[in-house]
DNA sequence: AAAGAGATGGTCT
DNA sequence: GACCATCTCTTTT
């Protein structure tokens, strides 16, 4: 599983009435080679779930106010992650836009802190198995292929190996 | 349209 | 004590 297999999919969060879905459309990849990695110096108590099995969810504060979402795709210590960029919602809008107020449809899930809000993922969410159906948060894989050719581009918001194109995103 | 700054708290040195 | 894998609001072109 590399980041860009992931575009297209669908991201779950929630039960019943209370559920969000949004597909994939723009990731970031990070490996235990990049300085901006959070896995850059090893497993500590924030990232261990990055150096566990592939197919949990990895969630972190970031700039102590929003929750940022990422897939682990390598395999057990590799301490490999995709950031979880922007999705297109396609399912719970409304309670999408109860939780992001104020702001227009292509606002609601169009950045990594915003996905997060847009479907009611955090902290206590870290570690979860996204492979199971009764998961709170989980990946669905309905047919919907990932792009042929992706755009690529210079990761985004890192000060640190922007020269390398890890990010993608859906045309 | 673009650029700047503040909010806010955990994590690591 | 410094540094952020961000977002939003305000100010300036």
């Amino acid at each position: 599983m590399v980041a860009p297999d992931l575009l297209g999919k669908l991201l779950a969060a929630g039960e019943g009435a209370g559920s969000v879905v949004g597909r994939i459309v723009e990731t970031e990849a990070y490996t235990v080679d990049d300085p901006a990695s959070h896995s850059f110096r090893g497993p500590t108590a924030r990232n261990r779930v990055m150096f566990g099995p592939p197919g949990h969810l990895y969630v972190y504060r970031s700039y102590g106010i929003h929750w940022c979402a990422n897939v682990v795709t390598g395999g057990l210590d590799d301490g490999e992650a995709v950031l979880l960029r922007a999705v297109e919602l396609v399912e719970g809008v409304g309670l999408a836009r109860e939780r992001r107020s104020g702001r227009t449809d292509r606002e609601l899930a169009n950045g990594p802190g915003k996905v997060c809000q847009a479907l009611g993922i955090d902290g206590t969410h870290d570690g979860t198995d996204l492979t199971q159906l009764s998961s709170p948060v989980r990946i669905l894989d309905d047919g919907h292929p990932p792009p042929a050719r992706p755009i690529t581009g210079p990761r985004i918001g890192i000060t640190k190996a922007i020269d390398v194109p890890w990010r993608f995103r859906s045309p």
